[in-house]
DNA sequence: TCTTGACCTTGCCATTATGGCAAGGTCAAG
DNA sequence: CTTGACCTTGCCATAATGGCAAGGTCAAGA
């Protein structure tokens, strides 16, 4: 089991993990650098298939690159306290959760408009008149605040150069 | 209303969306090339406010750059039926919902693991255990002879399939 | 008039995680 | 050998934004 050597399309198999991000996953520094052969071909154990699944699946769950290099922290540490490990889950939890909110929310909004448009051969339509209209349909927008609106605007003169 | 001319800046504070994306929207064509004075400087009219106006809203939506180009096709075109419109609203809201669903999912794989760890000062973690815990994945046909996914050892269990 | 500072311009880098393509080296089987 | 799968590095692209830098423009104040 140990003498298990595979080179990167092995690994990529048996992890599920591509050849191609498993070279960025070194890249980055989120695994250690493989061993490489003398014609420079990089070598895996079944270890490191182990360690790339792992990364596969916490990936599956939405843990971003960093927190998984936490989590591989902790994993290959035998003497972590699971508190450190349940706090990471707790937080990703909560990340989750917040998404889903401004997915919902959004979805709720747009389910609202579609809801009065009348979708027929008709043109007038709710949907572009609630986009149109500058109303605070929005709530989260996903990562970035909705820059201010209107923050200052006591700039010098906006004259119009070649003002019609 | 109509005269009311002003610089990036202008248009980007009444609009909300930044002077750096109203550049790059400019520059992937969602929206047409400003205007420029003598210096170089792009102008924009009331407007072209209410269209940046609709562009963030349809962002607020999570609308994707291509899919609000459509939307402001059909926001200009008095003639459109609602349908259209109605249409990508719907089909918009599938999107959303699916990624609910797959974060929903997630979601509760984790806490499902979150809940069965004690997360106090002891070392074993169900949370690690199921990461580690790695579900086989696939691999493609090989053409010609697979030059086996081991590199001059022996190989084995080559189990695979993917799951996401 | 000159200085100042806010504002504009272009352009390149970074992010997140992946895929794709290309040019070229390696290796094992026929 | 030839062949074809497989490996290497490296650059481009995606989606949407932010940030920084170097340099031009402009209006107002001293």
């Amino acid at each position: 089991m140990d003498g298990m050597q595979m080179n990167i399309g092995g690994a990529a198999s048996r992890s599920g993990v591509s050849a191609k991000m498993i070279r960025h996953y070194e890249q980055i520094g989120l695994i250690p650098a493989a061993r490489r052969t003398d014609s420079g071909y990089r070598t895996y154990t079944g270890d490191d298939v182990h360690a790339l699944g792992f990364i596969r699946q916490a990936r599956n769950l939405g843990f971003s690159i960093k927190q998984i290099g936490n989590l591989l922290g902790l994993w290959r540490n035998q003497r972590r306290p699971s508190s450190k490990v349940k706090a990471l889950a707790l937080a990703h939890i909560a990340e989750l959760d917040e998404r889903i909110r401004e997915l919902d929310t959004m979805k709720r909004v747009l389910m609202d408009l579609a809801a009065r448009c009348h979708g027929d051969h008709r043109p007038g339509c709710p949907i572009l008149d609630g986009l149109a209209a500058g109303a605070p349909i929005s709530k989260a927008p996903a990562k970035h605040r909705p820059r201010d609106l209107v923050p200052r605007q006591n700039q010098r003169s906006k004259r119009a150069h070649q003002a019609t």
